[in-house]
DNA sequence: GTAGAGAGCGCACACGTGTGCTCAAGGATG
DNA sequence: CATCCTTGAGCACACGTGTGCGCTCTCTAC
């Protein structure tokens, strides 16, 4: 009869607003709140009959256990924090998708820090996530120093760095070999038979843009052909679509066959002063991209380009998190680009 | 003496792995816990010198609260669910973007759920965001049902929806107003002198693709015509730009001399049929579509289009949130859409 | 000299959950 | 009948932080 009387006044609190806990359970089903905690977990020895009590009441109250205080007791929060620049980057929103499937499927939740290029905010970031005490720390695209993975080291999580330029060997990262697929789209371009092949970089992803500019040279020299200087133009410009724009403008004049340009927005760029200078895509001039952005497949003609796996790379750097969760020897990967053909390319004009 | 012995230990095992709590400031300071909490917030009165060798010794340790605790005792999580299909859309992507800049501002931390249009992980990534005790959640275009919003209900937090089909009173929700997006586009074709204006609709996105097909239609009667039924074409594809392909091959016998299509990449079908048969855009026929997607400053040419405020929809989003949560009156907001006249609109054929 | 006031700080509990140890009751075995 | 073992469940503590209340000490005022 207490019981029921109970019972009744914990609904109603239960209704009204307040959350159960396993000590209401406790409460109505007579027993101590380490019995609750026990049948809920399927741990300890119990009989059959008590636990399926219990289970029926948390069931009848609604109840769901607050992963904070099972956080706080276990150790262990089951969170990633994943830190960006920006979400709105279709290439990060690739990367973060990729690591959202994998920490799902585990069991894992995204907590998500955005820096928007502001130093100051990427520290309160990283210094957040820290509070909250997530379980690893995914990395992208960060152009922070070498201080910051400093304090990231003394964070005391797994770190992994994706597409990072900083690759300390202390680090544990996951790239994609933008060089070999660099060589790729410029083999591409030879095999075709162009000759004078020219190649547009960007001056504010210094890095990333070297990486490209190697694998076109490589693919280069292994044609028997020395780079030819009038051929690489690197305009001191800031937003990617100026930059091919000037940059064709500027090549134009040496009259090559193909441009290899350091991204897609840098390629379109390119495309469109060539159609404003009267310079027909692929018949004059053979153009080939990099990212594999949505918008190559629409432009006019359709981009070919080199694809990065960007799903494909969240996914390896959460797989690695995992695995550095889990104790267990991971290794620094470098996945594949690929290149895709499209209407942007044909063999030089004769 | 006795407490340089004790906190070389300390800093020896912090310095190895472990967590610095409280407790180990505590009995470095020669205080209690209690103290400790007091000092660092700021709260209760104590000797000036008593707090500040307690804030030296928490800056040497490194200290950080754990936030999971402050939240188990505080009762709120500082954190805001937000419930998308997936981050790989750029359009989600924008609005999460908004979210996170106010949150950000505001203190609060974002934690992502994707449900990748699968029902069932839909379900377990809200049960996930109730178990974190998020203080409030967001939810973005979900297709989900009436049993599903009525689930969320039962969360107990303020819940905000954007861009919803659903919109019962009992919620709140931050939309776009499509139909005057949808409207003005129609007008803008009208007042270049277009008489003969057709609509294409998308099948699968029922409720947004009827807003935007009403605006249509409240324009063309505005300007004294009526509707052709001929004029409106839905293709029951599920591809955006098979859409417009097939729509293009359609309604082309009609002889529109504009078209108005559910949205960009519609838009894009629509001009890449168009171009291959030899329709010239904007010459022979005006062209708009519906999101300003970023693809549409790049094609041939640059699409006119109905610009959607995303990032402006999360900033309003979570403003509302933070409002529910200081229990302020909020009331549900329609953002305007702004209408952005590329090259691919003119003046009708004479 | 005593009482009151105020400053400075600790005790003990709370939040919700997990878990080692203990303890009582019952059955089996000697 | 005494002992041991098993089963079922509770006590008490832990995780890290916040906070009401009460204690002690000192200073001031009468």
């Amino acid at each position: 009869m207490g019981t029921r009387v109970t019972k009744c006044f914990l609904q109603d609190s239960d209704l009204m607003k307040n959350r159960v806990s396993i000590k209401d359970i406790a409460q109505l089903a007579g027993v101590s709140h380490s019995t609750v905690s026990r049948a809920l977990q399927g741990t300890g020895r119990m009989s059959e009959e008590t636990r399926e009590r219990i289970l029926a009441i948390a069931e009848e109250l609604g109840y769901t256990p607050d992963a904070l205080a099972q956080s706080l007791v276990r150790g262990r929060t089951k969170t990633v924090g994943v830190v960006v620049t920006t979400i709105a980057d279709p290439f990060v929103a690739g990367i973060i998708d990729g690591i959202e499937q994998v920490a799902g499927d585990a069991g894992y939740t995204v907590i998500l820090g955005a820096s928007h290029m502001d130093p100051e905010r990427e520290m309160a970031v990283v210094e957040n996530l820290r509070q909250r005490r997530v379980d690893a720390v995914i990395v992208t695209a960060s152009r922070v120093g070498s201080h910051y993975t400093e304090h990231l080291q003394r964070f005391g999580v797994p770190i992994v760095l994706v597409n990072n330029m900083v690759e300390g060997e202390y680090l544990y990262a996951i790239a994609c070999d933008q060089r070999e697929g660099a060589r790729c789209a410029t083999r591409h371009l030879l095999e075709l038979g162009h000759k004078r092949i020219a190649y547009v970089g960007s001056p504010f992803r210094e890095h990333s843009s070297q990486e490209r500019q190697q694998g076109y040279e490589d693919a280069l020299q292994e044609a028997g052909l020395a780079p030819d200087p009038a051929l690489i133009c690197i305009p001191p410009l800031t937003q990617d679509v100026a930059v091919g724009k000037r940059a064709f403008q500027e090549l134009w004049p040496e009259r090559p066959t193909a441009i290899f340009a350091y991204n897609d927005l840098t390629a379109i760029g390119v495309m469109m002063k060539a159609r404003e200078m009267g310079v027909r895509i692929p018949q004059d001039l053979s153009l080939v991209g990099f990212d594999d952005i949505e918008v190559t497949e629409y432009v006019t003609p359709p981009l070919t380009t080199v694809h990065q796996p960007r799903q494909a790379m969240g996914r390896a750097a959460m797989e690695m998190a995992l695995g550095l969760l889990h104790d267990e020897r991971v290794q620094n990967q470098r996945l594949v680009c690929r290149l895709v053909v499209r209407a942007s390319t044909q063999a030089p004009p004769a």
